[in-house]
DNA sequence: TCCTTTTATACTCGAAGTGAGTATATCCGG
DNA sequence: CCGGATATACTCACTTCGAGTATAAAAGGA
């Protein structure tokens, strides 16, 4: 047994917003992430996904970013006694590029987190989540206050505020009080679709590190297609983020980003009153460092 | 030759500020970053790198994250056609716990990377470099634009403000332009002292993720005493910073964000009027979430 | 002793940014 | 041509932020 050495392995969290609904490329009907051996030859792990992803789904891979690499002991490798690390990404996949809502292989991420989506006000989930979450807080006296601190902050209770941020710390939380199957013990209750080992988490790693993302870098338009309008662009956001945007607002923020320009089209497509036709400006965006922008946040 | 297997190696960024000197441990007297192979019989990659920082340095180990994983292919174990994982790490030691400036081990961040620190103004330094860059940039007509956008961006120069975040991105500039020795190329000239492998790299992302993090996350403390007075606790700010800050707003940014408390007493080792010590709020802070709090620099 | 230096602490003010609401424009379909 | 629907534009109060100024309390030398 050597030292050190271990089996490698990439699991790729790849999203696309579809219809107003953010997706993630599924295998085995939905229950596990894509993932693969990572094998010699590669110049990088990045080149190495990348082509990976691009044999696997036929999908051209827009951004890709490394998330986290996982190892715990429960990982390992069946028939050795070697440890298995996971190396996970983050891609994004461009709506038109991406097979259609039916289509097999993309899971909607609120079938496996449907406590996550405020667009349409507080998912009636969440009552019976919280309402085990403080038994679990109760459990415990030693840490009941600690515990009750956690709780409130990660699920917007007490006076706190839903943060959409916070949906990893949310899922551990979960985790810990044995409200999701994976968690393996027998009585546990599960809320969401459970997934295949520890994919969920990593997919919750990977919805939290958009959703902070798009606050600060224009990652949203790796996800739009080449033209949209407005109101496309905001739903997107707000499918990523599970909230209502205010709609004046939001538009305020993009426009004095100057991160996109009109294409001199409109499109009537939308119903009412025809909209803009806008296109991103790639030239400048690749170096922004878009300085604490918050989301225009609509009260209810 | 086995399809996924391959080396796995921890990498530590393991920072300290003493003296109003941000440094870093090292080892080989300074030339490379304490590394050692993942060891099976770890509860998870955080644990085993606790524990053996633990063994080597004899210092507890505060604040730890997860940094980048590495596999490139000019990583490749010598001895072998398997290739080496690194996983990297950056840990907070707090300042009673680390050694004093001339005790080996420790050296300060700006020992590699000299024009990162701009608390004494824009450091001489960097003319040399930007003028290089500037060469670079001429060197290849068809990407020159794109270069000059990159290269002003980085450095702050064409009406671009220095924005300290973009340390890794400045010295990646420097290694594909020949501007560090690690770049290979015979005929690099080198700033700052260079660093065995990709170490200065990994230095450089530990680095610019922290200070990242102290905008929104209340890291600092991590690096403080038990207890401080307001001026010590901005000179560590501006120490990992390289910047100097605004001092009353300094001051109101952080008792707004009431992380702190008056211990009660005082100290006047600092020369003029005595100064209130304070704590930092353990209790609060677990769970705080910081937005958007960008730090109050000042003009020159 | 008192005056200067040094550091700490407190207050003020205008510019910019943000949350929230209201008003107008332009299409479609009856 | 009128109502419904969507797009777009403007306003206003409140908060935050950058920047500067003023006062307090020690040490040390003339």
């Amino acid at each position: 047994m050597t030292i050190g050495l271990a089996h490698a392995e990439l699991i790729a969290v790849l999203s696309a917003v579809t219809g107003d609904e953010p997706r993630v490329m599924t295998v085995r009907s939905g229950d596990a992430l894509p993932s693969g051996p990572f094998e010699l030859g590669h110049r990088s792990l990045q080149a190495g996904l990348r082509e990976w992803v691009g044999d696997q789904t036929g999908h051209p891979l827009g951004y890709l970013e490394q998330l986290y690499t996982f190892a715990d002991r429960d990982r390992t490798h069946e028939d050795a006694g070697e440890r298995t690390i996971s190396i996970s990404y983050l891609g994004l996949v461009r709506e038109q590029a991406a097979p259609g809502a039916g289509k097999p292989g993309w899971h909607g991420w609120y079938e496996y987190f449907p406590w996550e989506d405020h667009r349409g006000g507080r998912p009636e989930i969440l009552a019976g989540i919280t309402g085990r979450m403080q038994d679990w807080v109760a459990a415990e006296p030693a840490r009941r206050e600690h515990r009750q601190r956690r709780v409130d902050f990660a699920f917007g209770l007490d006076g706190a505020a839903w943060n959409e941020d916070l949906g990893l710390q949310r899922y551990e939380l979960m985790y810990e009080a044995g409200l999701v199957t994976e968690a393996g013990s027998p009585s546990a209750k599960n809320f969401g679709r459970s997934m295949f080992a520890d994919h969920r988490r990593i997919l919750a790693t990977g919805i939290a590190r958009l959703r902070a993302k798009i606050k600060y870098r224009p990652v949203v338009f790796e996800l739009m297609p080449e033209s949209f309008t407005l109101s496309q662009l905001q739903r997107t956001v707000e499918a990523l983020a599970g909230l209502t945007l205010h709609k004046p607002n939001f538009r305020r923020l993009i426009d004095q980003q100057e991160l996109i320009e009109e294409t001199g089209e409109a499109t009537s497509e939308t119903g009412g009153r025809p909209a803009k036709l806008f296109r991103y400006r790639h030239a400048v965006l690749e170096e922004r460092a878009l300085s604490g922008s918050k989301l225009p946040l609509s009260r209810n």
